[in-house]
DNA sequence: CAAATCATGTCACGGTGTGACACGTTTGGT
DNA sequence: ACCAAACGTGTCACACCGTGACATGATTTG
């Protein structure tokens, strides 16, 4: 098996690039399936055959992140409770994605396109839902205090995603494991100050 | 003015209550427009001059809570921080909620029907949203602050309503005040613990 | 080389959401 | 009471989304 699978990689990222970039120019909305199919070459029909829709298509990768954050439970440091080393990890993990090139791309639209916001909602919906049932699974945690995990990651994820991308925006250079630090720095401090 | 503002009422209650009955009954996805429309005796296009869309149909009163929780920032305790008092708003809230009859009805359909998060999810964007920009706005924080409180307050939010909808698929008859404070008591042990 | 598998295109279809226009009703001023 | 403006609704038309079914040609497998 070489050829096809070789195709089938070359055709996902080829949609995936020239969503991407439509949607920079264009905006999401106004980004019709029938614009990426032409500008690919394909027919229309084909790209929802790779893609369940252009959001799907604008964010192929976030699936590893995912994995990753789900299988560190493993490796536990217990020095600081599981919420610190999920943010640790996190940390680690966000400084890699920062280094990926689609990365900032996305983090602009993200900030420029509110309806972009609802693609990125539907993976965070996934992690935290994966997270949590790993976490009941593992036997640590009860129901609520396994959601709250979850969604508390979650939310520090998205801060200081959120906070990188309006630096970008405005031009501003930011580090990326600085700016999660201070992300999860300021969420003790809203719980030990008041 | 009389006459057209109360039939324009009568008419969103009309919408609304079909929609939650079908939705009920047949599941979000299986219910089109075109039911809607049939079972209140409209056309499609006129349902679409009451609601952007079902899922709208679904939950129209949601901004009042946005409401609400935005403009309790003004008496704040001060005993316990920003935080504490939203979240004391919330439990609160979260109560009255709960008295309404369609809270429980749409708890259900939360659970059951995961084509319903996307609804809820999108309520929540806008809470957070308006909360972060009040709270930026009175001064007291700085953005990356904000966002965090604004997220935590909407994710405890979150987790107590889904608790409270799991219990109630399964039977179980809790109190809301208790079950929410449970929640910010896991919340606190997980900073304070850890 | 032949059969099975796969990728793609084409066509058709149901559903969503919006704009434009026509018609009847309500409203407010005279 | 009458009339014009504003409003609500239905109808039609349209673009877009997403899926199923089928035909066709290329790839893989034996």
């Amino acid at each position: 098996m070489g050829i096809r699978e070789e195709r089938r990689a070359r055709m996902r990222r080829e949609i995936q690039g020239a969503t991407l970039d439509l949607v920079e120019k264009q905006g999401l909305d106004a980004t019709t399936i029938g614009d990426i199919a032409a500008r690919v070459g394909i027919s229309e029909r084909t790209v929802f055959r790779y893609y369940a829709s252009k959001e799907h298509a604008l964010m192929p990768g976030q699936q590893s992140l995912i994995d990753t954050l789900v299988g560190s439970e493993s490796a536990h440091s217990t020095s600081s409770g599981i919420l610190g080393d999920l943010l640790a990890v996190c940390r680690d993990l966000f400084a890699q994605e920062v280094e990926q090139s689609d990365f900032r791309r996305i983090s602009r639209l993200m900030v420029q396109e509110p309806a972009m916001t609802r693609v990125v909602v539907r993976q965070e919906r996934k992690l935290v839902e994966a997270l949590s049932a790993s976490l009941v699974g593992r036997g640590q945690l009860e129901s609520i205090q396994a959601l709250l995990v979850a969604e508390v990651v979650t939310a520090a994820w998205r801060v200081a995603w959120q906070s990188f991308a309006r630096n970008e925006v405005d031009g501003v250079d930011s580090d990326p494991v600085e700016l999660f630090e201070k992300t999860i720095c300021e969420l003790g401090k809203l719980f030990h100050e008041g």
